[in-house]
RNA sequence: GCCCCCAUCGUUUAGCGGUUAGGACACCGGCCCUUCAAGCCGGCAGCAGGGGUUCGAAUCCCCUUGGGGGCACCA
């Protein structure tokens, strides 16, 4: 069996959303499972809308996903002599005509089409002019494009691996243009000359090009070249159901990465997004995903993004890899939310995050967690306090903890639990009455830590401190 | 409007003629417990509808409905 080579191509008209990664990562498993190639080429006809910004910002993103080519990027912005080649080829035999209709008599065609509610298809006034006619144009210096000449009977058919046979009627299709007046070559044109130039095997490619395919078969045909193996992957949705964009809040790829997701479980999540392996197995790292990955077991339906299953798997992810690790990736995530790891002490911080690991499902929500180390004028969750306050005082409680910690002269979690636990049986309180009002009073709310990790990794004074404030804090609001 | 694709819990999926329709996320209980989380246990919840085919349909066919995509000198 010939080699199989696949590519990604993208438009550089915008950062890389969610569902061109997951077209790219299916390309990428699609290649690495049968060991073929990936080709990355960058579509930048559109000189109106193309950047080289974009193009770097989905360079980035591949990489940050971890999703490598083998050949590439290709620029079609630099493969115009190509273009000309082979639209001077159909040209020449006729599967291609001058036309020189105006902007305006199209639009006027158009609008008038919408009027009536049909469907809009060029008329063909100059599929059929004579040579005669068109060097009087010409040499008039009327502008034409290219529009290539779709067979005005019968119907091209192909069979999609992921769809089954799709069918369209020719003469619904309308002749194209492929080439512009200004010389700029089409999409479904040069798409198809680079496809087979780059001898692309299977194109696998969202679903919204289905409709552009008969066309781009047809031109295979007229160019003498073989019909690549299609498979359309189904679009992602978001939760009201329509094409995933930017409506919907993150759309792109690197918003998660500014988010705090990690690469492995956005890969992991993606892969899983209209693809299963056929069981209920869930976390697949790369090497499982491309040893079992299968073109033809992606499903035929779109499917809508739930960021609530990605952050699920994100927390998986993060608790599942090597502490170490993952310290090191909350470490490397800080500066982005302002904290510059270099200024504290390097154990420490493994500490404080340590505790939090199994506490986020995120690195942002990790961070975030974290701001009690950083800050002494934290708020207090004034609604938990009066929660708490309704089991007992809250600065009785503080007091209580103040007089059972006096005595401890090293900070040490051993040191303080025996404290404090010999302190509420001897007087007989339930221990939480003390703990939580701690809590409140080092970190400002109701949910962290072991309390005595806490305390440990804050150092005796500004526990101390702190339960000061808080006492004078809560007796001043009766609480 | 026209063309095309699609249809299993709220979401994501397993199922490929005979199953008590399974898992995961979310949600709701419970256990654990100094709180939160994690973990464990349990619960809620689905074959869009109608016709066929068949001894037997979530599975095959048709229609309806619903959803999505496409109809450019964008990609």
């Amino acid at each position: 069996m010939e080699k199989v080579r696949v590519r990604f191509a993208p438009s550089p008209t915008g950062y890389l959303h969610i569902g061109g990664a997951r077209t790219a990562l299916f390309n990428w498993l699609f290649a690495r499972h049968v060991g073929g190639v990936l080709v990355l080429r960058i579509e930048d006809t559109d000189v109106e809308r193309s950047t080289q910004e974009a193009t770097q910002q989905i360079l980035d993103s591949m990489k940050w996903l971890g999703l490598s080519w083998d050949e590439g990027p290709f620029y079609q912005s630099q493969r115009y002599d190509l273009y000309k080649r082979r639209a001077q080829e159909l040209l020449e035999s006729g599967a291609a005509y001058k036309c020189f209709c105006t902007k305006e008599r199209l639009e006027a065609m158009r609008e008038k089409a919408a009027r009536e509610k049909k469907d809009f298809i060029y008329d063909g006034t100059c599929r059929n002019l004579t040579p005669d006619e068109v060097k009087a144009k010409e040499s008039a210096g009327e502008s034409y494009v290219l529009r290539f000449r779709i067979p005005a009977a019968g119907e091209t058919v192909f069979r999609d691996a992921i769809a089954k046979d799709v069918r369209f009627e020719n003469a619904l299709l309308g002749d194209f243009v492929i080439m512009r007046a200004d010389g700029h070559p089409t999409y479904n044109f040069c798409c198809v000359v680079d496809d087979a130039d780059m001898k692309i095997t299977h194109v696998v490619r969202a679903a919204d090009h289905i409709s552009n395919t008969p066309r781009q078969i047809l031109i295979y045909q007229a160019l003498r070249e073989p019909i690549p193996q299609f498979a359309h992957v189904p679009l992602i949705l978001g939760p009201d159901k329509s094409k995933l964009s930017k409506r919907h809040g993150a759309a792109s790829v690197m918003e998660y990465a500014a988010d705090g997701f990690l690469p492995e479980a956005v890969f992991n999540y993606l892969a899983l997004l209209g693809w299963s392996p056929g069981n209920d197995e869930e976390i697949l790292p790369k090497e499982q995903l491309i040893s079992r990955f299968d073109l033809y077991g992606i499903n035929h339906v779109n499917a809508v993004f739930d960021i609530a299953k990605l952050r699920w798997m994100n927390g998986m992810y993060l608790r599942a890899m090597p502490k170490e690790e993952a310290i090191q990736r909350v470490i490397e995530y800080m500066p982005s939310k302002g904290i510059h790891p270099a200024q504290y002490d390097a154990v420490w911080l493994a500490g404080i995050i340590a505790l939090e690991i199994e506490r986020a499902e995120t690195l942002s929500e990790l961070v975030a967690h974290l701001h009690y180390y950083f800050r002494d004028d934290f708020p207090y969750d004034e609604e938990g306090a009066r929660k708490i306050a309704k089991k007992g005082s809250i600065a009785d409680g503080l007091q209580m903890a103040r007089e059972a910690l006096s005595g401890v002269a090293e900070f040490s979690i051993e040191a303080m639990e025996s404290a404090m636990r010999q302190y509420t049986e001897e007087r007989n309180i339930g221990f939480g009455k003390i703990a939580q009002p701690v809590r409140l009073a080092l970190t400002g709310g109701l949910a962290s830590p072991g309390l005595f990790e806490v305390m440990h990794l804050l150092g005796k004074e500004k526990c101390m401190a702190r339960i000061e404030r808080a006492i004078l804090f809560f007796k001043e609001k009766n609480l």
